[in-house]
DNA sequence: CTAGAATGCGAGCGATTGCTCACATTGCCA
DNA sequence: TGGCAATGTGAGCAATCGCTCGCATTCTAG
């Protein structure tokens, strides 16, 4: 569907020297990304940004698609130890609370540089990355799963791979939205109350009428 | 951010002739960017695959972004009649029964040319119409204000706002995954009971545990 | 019938830009 | 200290592609 090109790394810097210069021409990368999106943004203008000749960039990336994708990667392996971790915190808290965590954690996750992660969310599916996308989510609802099958006596649900399923995709859709949409309703803290009733009044939790 | 450019059309067409040649020109702008998506999309491949020549097109369009922003448009109006006259042919339903219609809606328009419908929400942002699509939203947001407030005493929310708010968001994320990553899911009819089931217990419907 | 408007045509211009390559510099190791 | 590998440089090539413009054809109104 559209043209792939190869979007692994061309070689791996060995010295300090290089690793700074990777690190720089990515800064760089994210800069000119988030001010001329991904059409703006070409190769030369970032190496001008990052302060490094053309050439260097090429040492290190094949091509554009492989440069962004590097941005892109690196985002989701941040975006994936985070949410793990929050997910192992909350595995024993009351199921209230538990959700309340999760959406909490979506929402700063969404808003560290949303400006970045809106832009780089556009260019996913251009930079062959969507599947990484989704291997995220597989996995976040396979640790959602987990949750809700250590609490089947304290919930009400048939299917608990569904349930989690249609949680996953709810709780994130929501949280996306607001961030990128409309902050001001991000703003009320009504807003992660009503997620929060939205999960538990969803799993049949006794006491969620409050 | 990005580069914004004219995105109206260059002269209306008035004989038969030439509106058959503006719909030809957007048919098989449709076909090219499915196969190819937009960056692979080029003006002279659409006049190409459309018969026409490369001048036809830009009698009619300014320029590329133009013609695809042409094709959004009009994906936007077919969703907006097809979804106003769902919502108020459920109007008067039972509760159970008018979430069930909007979501079953919801997942035909999505898979009506689902690659199509892909593409183009993959490119919205690129051609500048990211506001439309808002406003469909929102104006969809304010049909299910309206159909909540009319049964306040039969549901058991605090803010219809944004109750109605939290709904949208998560149906219509709901269908859009399911629809294009995850059609196996969708082929279960348990999905849309289960959405239906989201729906009806969060809003506090009383017999809805069934 | 005819004039002028509407429509259709497509070679190719102009500008952009991804990327290469020949060469310079720096760091590592024996 | 010498030599080789790693790293850094940037002018400019090659290819793409959006778009124009001069002209041909078709339609329509009087």
């Amino acid at each position: 569907m559209y043209r792939q090109v190869r979007t692994t790394p061309r070689k791996r810097p060995r010295q300090e020297r290089s690793r700074a210069t990777v690190d720089t021409i990515l800064q760089a990368c994210a800069r000119v990304l988030i001010k001329h999106g991904f059409d703006g943004l070409t190769t030369n203008a970032v190496a001008d940004a990052a302060g490094v000749s053309i050439g260097s960039l090429y040492q290190y990336f094949p091509n554009k698609e492989a440069l962004v994708a590097a941005l892109v990667e690196r985002h989701i392996e941040e975006r994936k130890a985070a949410t793990f971790a929050e997910l192992a915190r909350v595995a024993l808290l009351p199921i209230q609370d538990a959700a309340r965590g999760v959406i909490e954690l979506t929402i700063r996750a969404h808003q560290l540089e949303p400006e970045l992660h809106r832009v780089m969310i556009e260019q996913v599916p251009r930079v062959g990355r969507m599947a990484r996308l989704r291997e995220l989510d597989h996995i976040g609802h396979q640790i959602v799963v987990g949750l809700l099958a250590a609490r089947r006596d304290e919930i009400d649900v048939q299917d608990v791979d569904l349930a989690a399923w249609i949680l996953v995709s709810a709780i994130e859709a929501i949280v996306h939205r607001a961030v990128l949409f409309d902050p001001n309703r991000l703003a009320d803290p009504r807003l992660v109350d009503e997620a929060c009733l939205l999960v538990t009044r969803y799993l049949g939790v006794p006491c969620s009428a409050a």
